[in-house]
DNA sequence: TCATTATAGTACTATATAGTACTAATGTCA
DNA sequence: TGACATTAGTACTATATAGTACTATAATGA
């Protein structure tokens, strides 16, 4: 492959334009005190919780530095909780509390609308192919960076 | 559609980790006082130098105030120029010196080098689907974006 | 069992990003 | 022509994100 495409400049300009349409709806439906990066780790904690740093590293693709800080904060606005783990003391346990757990459905609603707003006008088959394509590009990614290591 | 999709979230992840590459990738290549999202704006202005900053708030899909300290710190490192618009006394023009229009191969070859792993496995045509549905998605958005005002 | 290595997480620092509120210049219309 | 609205851009502030360097715990192997 050697015409120089664009996707990854392309997925850069989505994200960002996403991220803030996505923040002013989380206002619309009223949570006011949660962003997308901070719903990021919540919606997968709601997939698996109880969980080590070290599997939401993985599971958000953030640097394990950048979610040291945004875990304070969190923790700080009571969304989960940390706990040392007894049987191997290196790690920290990280678990929802009753507050995230309220919140799971008001967040799939956001969700839901703005799905319809990214997938507009295409078709079910067009959406398979994309997600199925952007799960290959990401299994690409995190092959060729876990082997930087 | 009302099938919880994983669209963005994938976007989000592949964007996080891309960016963490490309960074190291632009080291490789010897480009160290560059990183991604700089270089993001300085491939936008070969596209088209010159611009008003407005002008770059779409084609990068950064916000205004985002771009304004981004814009500081490449003027700093003389990377780009600010001047303001003689016909139209509320713009700033912004355009590539020298030293980053001598940047232009080197950061080709390491995009070549990035897109080799992004699309590592994937064929032509469903590379071309692929980027044809991103276009679509970012439409997408930016009309929605566009209506907000 | 002790020295070495690997693993998990954090503190600190720098940049990226956006929102709110502002200034300055321009356009518009009675 | 003067009041008001619009447009372009910036200052200030807060959060997101990652890298480097560090500490603490655990695993390994002579």
């Amino acid at each position: 492959m050697d015409k120089l495409r664009e996707g990854g400049f392309l997925i850069s300009k989505i994200k960002q334009v996403s991220a803030r349409i996505f923040d002013k709806k989380l206002k619309e439906y009223e949570i006011t005190d949660l962003n997308t990066a901070q719903g990021r780790i919540i919606f997968s904690l709601w997939q698996q919780d109880h969980v080590p740093i070290k599997d939401l590293v993985s599971r958000t693709a953030l640097s394990k530095t950048s979610l040291t800080s945004m875990l304070d904060r969190l923790v700080q606005m009571d969304y989960i909780t940390r706990k040392p783990d007894e049987a191997d003391k290196r790690k920290t346990v990280i678990a929802l509390t009753e507050k995230s757990k309220q919140l799971k459905k008001r967040y799939e609603a956001v969700s839901l609308d703005m799905l319809a707003v990214f997938y507009e006008g295409l078709t079910e088959k067009q959406i398979d192919d994309f997600e199925t394509t952007l799960n290959h590009i990401l299994n690409n990614l995190n092959t060729y960076e876990e082997g930087y290591k």
